[in-house]
DNA sequence: CTGTTAGCGCCTTCAC
DNA sequence: GTGAAGGCGCTAACAG
């Protein structure tokens, strides 16, 4: 272990004074060319390594985001998790992640642990944390949500229109001919998912086709749901010629249970899923679904935490959904 | 903005000295049963946060462990990160994650930061850092390589063994029958993609077949990869009954090559991958693959680290992998 | 432009 | 057991 090189060392390596060390390192007030360059070229001689904690505890910033996901390995959350690296990685500062795991409890104890390390801001992508909560939060740090709406602070809720979304999807398999349509709805409390079955239904109304209720199938956004409500499909005896997965991964589901049963995609049912996952372009056939822009989302999110934390004027930007048309809902029905 | 509540403010309310508090929060030394119970609940009635900082840079300990991924949003690396932050939820220490890119730049400046940061320890999921640089940073930090091997500092590694995978994939298919197996190798510089091409050559040699170069193809991990591969092996006019591919994301990109070719899996050609991402149980038809169990190393890891913080004993276990035996390669040759 | 002087919030000797 | 004092490394006024 080798000791740690202060500014002081530096300083008294370049005969100068701490200030003027701190001054070249944050370039907050011009110095003198000459004793610039001998403080940078001690700084690279000893190696020096400003301590984070000692600029983050004297300054009163730790130039830190706190992100918040759900289940790192969703595809979903993990595109924006990437677009806020990579926004944020052209900036002074850096996040730091924690797991929320889609609990209540571990969500709140994560973001404590934010908190204590002095986040600057606080990006939560997804989550289920209570308004009141969520409330407290914003009224004292900068915070952006993503994929989650906050009575009152739409500005700083980043997501897109679920409802037009659903109806898009919907839509477009009517367009194709379409008649019976079953949904394989995700979580029941999830907003996003009550939002896109809402689509599914406005778009049946428009069409004045009346709502079937045994091709509605609860889901939970797993693919083993996807499965299972395959499978709950059949056992109910509903004939159908396509399939609406509130997202790729039950569709994913969906798509093997009908495989498991000799039906064909798209020759015999068509199906659509919703996000837009790397995978679902290779599944067989292709998935065709709905696209969020999530990786966009993720840097814009990263972007008006920085203006918050600037004090500057922000506003969360609406995002379009698009969809993605692949070989497994195709057919004219 | 609230006004920041400090030990000071709670010493205060509990009628006590500063170095009290610190004593019941750190329980480094006994205090009088009355007025730790005092500290507590002024603790508590002001909703007292520990200034992370502030400790780091009295205590010199940051209770953070850095953690360097590659592309967030690999299914391997991601459960490896997971099994990451499961194991230390369960301690004091968080991680915090950066993105190397798999870009040797980026990694080092991504590292600098996490030292910045005083991170206590350093797990590197992946990665291709020279020899000579991971030598420096292990002598100087806890420090933890998954997937990744470094001369001499064996106990500091955790990967598979992924010569005897490669072999084990390789006489899988053999036992099958076939004898014409071709191989979409990963990344030719990656350690991984070379073992698991050893591997390959291996199960062919001992099996008396000799190797077939035309039955080799190069790709780099990704899904198009292996769209591409299968593309050139078509081309060639090679004719092949099987397919190891040296991961699953390629082996879904040849899926889908051959689902657009019209050729079948299985009947027509086997097709095995490696690292069982959980896509892979719901391809059409599920696919087999190489289980690594990434979780368990990512909780291993973060085991070593904090082992090595501690000064432990340690010393990295060694892996198993096993097959996972689903549709895509079943039938018989 | 530059050096000096105070802390930031906490932990850690050290005497009591 | 407990309080007082010093310092972790750095930034932020302050005078010059």
């Amino acid at each position: 272990m080798k000791k740690k090189v202060t500014i002081q060392d530096i300083a008294r390596k370049a005969n100068v004074s701490k200030s003027t060390v701190s001054r070249v390192l944050n370039k907050t007030t011009p110095v003198e060319e000459k004793k610039a360059t001998a403080v940078l070229a001690a700084m690279k001689q000893l190696n020096f390594r400003p301590n984070a904690f000692a600029r983050g505890l004297a300054g009163g910033q730790s130039m830190t985001i706190g992100v918040v996901t759900q289940n790192i390995g969703s595809p979903f959350y993990d595109a924006v998790t990437q677009g806020v690296i990579s926004a944020l990685s052209a900036t002074e500062y850096s996040p730091i992640f924690v797991d929320g795991q889609w609990n209540k409890e571990i969500e709140a104890t994560s973001i404590r642990t934010l908190l204590n390390r002095q986040v600057d801001g606080l990006i939560l992508i997804g989550g289920n944390l209570p308004a009141n909560e969520l409330k407290k939060l914003v009224e004292s740090k900068p915070l952006v949500l993503v994929a989650q709406r906050l009575e009152g602070f739409e500005k700083n809720c980043l997501s897109v229109d679920n409802v037009e979304a659903g109806l898009k999807a919907t839509q477009f398999l009517l367009d194709l001919g379409h008649r019976e349509i079953a949904h394989i709805a995700g979580i029941p409390e999830h907003e996003d998912a009550i939002q896109r079955l809402n689509g599914y239904k406005t778009a049946l109304q428009n069409a004045g086709i009346a709502l079937n209720p045994k091709l509605l199938v609860d889901g939970n956004f797993s693919s083993q749901s996807g499965v299972l409500a395959v499978e709950s499909l059949l056992a109910r005896g509903v004939s159908f010629s396509a399939i609406f997965a509130a997202n790729d991964e039950m569709a994913c589901g969906a798509r093997l249970a009908l495989y498991r049963r000799g039906i064909r995609v798209p020759e015999d049912v068509s199906l659509i899923g919703f996000d837009n996952q790397p995978a679902s372009a290779f599944m067989t056939p292709p998935l065709t679904t709905v696209a969020q822009p999530s990786r966009e989302m993720g840097s814009a999110a990263a972007q008006i935490i920085l203006q918050q934390i600037a004090g500057e004027e922000f506003q969360a930007p609406s995002f379009p959904v698009e969809i993605v048309v692949r070989e497994s809902a195709i057919r004219r029905w």
